[in-house]
DNA sequence: CTGTTAGCGCTTTCAG
DNA sequence: CTGAAAGCGCTAACAG
């Protein structure tokens, strides 16, 4: 690799001058310009990134702090970190994955940090500049920022269109417990319940696919409870609950109304009956935080706080 | 941040012998050692790791090239990448996601580089340490390392398996066609026909959402084409499948046998008929090419080329 | 066993 | 307008 002093060599210049023509940082005259960009392109020189970093102490790259411990994403995280990757490029900001498993014992200085899906129990304190996608534990909400959707209110909105139509009971499979927006979920419907309403809340347990989770609590609950509706986290589960509709010739809506929360799966056309969901706006989550932390990189001021509407969408396994 | 002086000055050593403690080079006295480590926790230092680069010309950063121009991954390259950040993690290694849209003036020196979805068009060299996933174009293929799966002797095995079962006509929807690795299920795909096949074969166009083309070409072909089986590239494809058979009233598998390559969606078991496919092992696949280019950058020998056994699994949409 | 010192490649004063 | 030189924080000979 051609070093800039191969470049100010060739050029028949210095190595500042090389490295004014590149960074703009001081006018040049235009025949030097020529040449020294002539004579880069000649060599292919491209800046060596950890000696410019080392120089100026920017480093321009973003981590992601991914929360699981298999390093393993999810389809809404990855539809987030595509928009954020997205726009990290067009920033020209790297993007540098980080599983929170490593404790290194080098420290690679960061710009600014993501992290994903905040626990009840994530309470340490960040230096970095950085951003939660989704709402921080109370323990340290007040100094944080992050950008999150109207869990609550989109939550309690959804159960209220739902009780016009539920006749017998409603199910609500949640995501799993120790995540803030399963919290944040949770109180937006119960919020809405009504003294008579005859209604299930459970968490996702971790321990089987979403899938095989909710098809097993609906053969479980289903002979006993009565139920007419149900919400699940996400269209994954709906899978297990369209499986278990089928298998015991229930039909949806009729029988057993459904909704989705989340569509990771940008299928829900093609379930049979058409999955009502909620459109989580992932892209839209994903340029609102980059966007945002870059400007607190570079000590634009931004809201401590931004929500991401949400959109319900109603289909036939709804109607 | 404390930086390796004030660490030597509060131990009362040089900043060599810091060095030394921590990257464990040199015998060092006992004492010193614990001086050198106590005062190091004191400061709470971390060695800056842009200078630890320069000086050494080691990032222990592999970058991902990804290959799609909106910077968006699909679900199979969305699982390679899960296991390879495993595989990075382990032995200390960050992912570096790289978009192939940007053209950057400075240069990131990467360890090595995973390059994905190679295209019949990539002819370009690449002078880092380099793996493709999956089998580069004939340009470069003897000069390059990659990991594959059998997609040729698959696609032929499966082809004649589903053969046995034929009646009237076999309709494959391929991948988009600047792949190779859609070259190469085509080839396995002819090489298993007989003079006195029925068939048909397309190529997804990108156009359209997989599962709408897979809807669109069924709606199409089905009037005039006389099918009864249909292989697709995966089960967002089979979606579409499967919703037109639900419209027209066709029983898969008796009216339409239909199998998917790749199961992205985990969720083959809760299609209703459960869904044939082919599990392309993207776990191993990660692995196997992550822990060869670490090899590769530490200069161990590997293998060329290394190919994941596909394995066909069948379910009720075949039987 | 420990310290001195010369770089790694680049930026950035400061003189000319 | 251009160049010389110091320095970013660390590593790795080389002396002692």
């Amino acid at each position: 690799m051609a070093t800039i002093n191969d470049v100010a060599k060739l050029a028949g210049v210095s190595k500042s001058t090389v490295s004014h023509v590149f960074n703009n940082t001081k006018f040049t005259s235009d025949g030097v310009k020529r040449r020294v960009l002539a004579a880069a392109k000649e060599l292919n020189y491209k800046s060596n990134y950890y000696a410019k970093t080392l120089a100026t102490n920017q480093s321009q790259v973003i981590g992601i702090q991914l929360d699981s411990p298999t390093g393993s994403l999810d389809m809404f995280q990855q539809k987030v970190i595509n928009s954020i990757l997205k726009i990290c490029t067009e920033k020209e900001y790297y993007l540098l994955l980080m599983p929170n498993f490593s404790e290194r014992h080098d420290y690679f200085p960061i710009d600014g940090l993501i992290l994903m899906n905040p626990k009840i129990q994530d309470t340490q304190a960040v230096e970095t500049p950085h951003i939660w996608l989704g709402r921080p534990s109370q323990a340290i909400i007040d100094t944080s920022y992050y950008v999150d959707n109207d869990n609550q209110a989109m939550m309690k909105q959804l159960t209220q269109l739902l009780l016009t139509k539920v006749k017998t009971g409603i199910l609500f499979i949640n995501a799993a417990d120790d995540m803030t927006v399963s919290q944040d979920r949770e109180k937006g419907f119960r919020e809405a319940l009504t003294d008579d309403t005859n209604y299930y809340h459970i968490n996702y347990n971790r321990q089987i696919s979403q899938a095989a989770f909710a098809y097993e609590v609906l053969n479980n609950m289903w002979p006993t409870h009565n139920l007419d509706t149900i919400i699940v986290d996400n269209d994954v589960m709906a899978q297990g609950v369209y499986k278990f509709a089928t298998e015991n010739q229930l039909n949806i809506p009729a029988d057993l109304a459904v909704i989705a929360i989340s569509e990771s799966l940008e299928a829900s056309e093609f379930f049979s009956p058409t999955l009502s969901c909620v459109d989580l706006k992932e892209a839209q989550l994903g340029e609102t935080i980059a966007t945002n932390l870059i400007h607190l990189i570079n000590d634009v001021k931004i809201p401590k706080q931004a929500t991401i509407t949400t959109d319900i969408k109603i289909k036939d396994s709804l109607r």
